[in-house]
DNA sequence: TAGCGACTTGGCTAATTATGCAAGTAGCAA
DNA sequence: TTGCTACTTGCATAATTAGCCAAGTCGCTA
């Protein structure tokens, strides 16, 4: 592997990786309906407030969000909605693995 | 986020995650284009066979890859191909990034 | 301007992940 | 059966990640 593809690879992976937890694929879930503050999300999750907000950060530093302060609050949504079709494979990855 | 949701996410992060590493991306990109044994995956990304090995074990227990024993060598290769079209969408995350 | 609600950031700890070296297994060939 | 090559697994360590509580910022409203 070369020095530029490393780099390549790692700046993709940082883009999955940011996907790569239940939590934040809930958030790109509920996204997909439509913006939500952190607020919201903070009640639909179950965790504390401060954990959302850096799952937040973290898809929206990977570009996958974009967010917008409104008043006191701040609505995130998605930003590139190809992601949604990541779930569609992976379903595809797990049937295959369940039919083994 | 109910505990069924909560099991479902934390399946589809597993898959998600086996993808989230350079090195396994790497993996990906060179057997899209075939079949290869664990020691030419080796030799191409530099680092110890029994890391290269274990990142192909992660890969192949999210269910992502298959492996055929042949002698003495393994050959490992692509079970699902939808996976390449997450580099398409990562393609399309990064542009938006960018442009910003 | 004082106080409140919504959010982010700092600082810490626990858990997970990545990697290398060493040791073990399995197939083949002398 | 001895030895060699290809691979996996054990074990230890370093690095990264996730979570909480506490403290800070920012906008609104009394």
């Amino acid at each position: 592997m070369t020095a530029a593809e490393l780099t390549r690879y790692k700046a993709q992976a940082r883009i999955i990786k940011a996907l790569a937890h239940p939590t934040r694929l809930f958030i790109v879930d509920e996204l997909s309906r439509g913006e939500r503050c952190v607020c919201e999300l903070t009640d639909l999750i179950g965790v504390e407030m401060p954990t959302v907000s850096r799952h937040l950060s973290q898809l929206k530093n990977a570009g996958l969000l974009e967010d917008e302060k409104r008043g006191a609050q701040v609505f995130y949504r998605l930003r590139v909605p190809c992601v949604l079709n990541f779930f569609k494979c992976v379903q595809a990855v797990q049937m295959a693995h369940d039919a083994e």
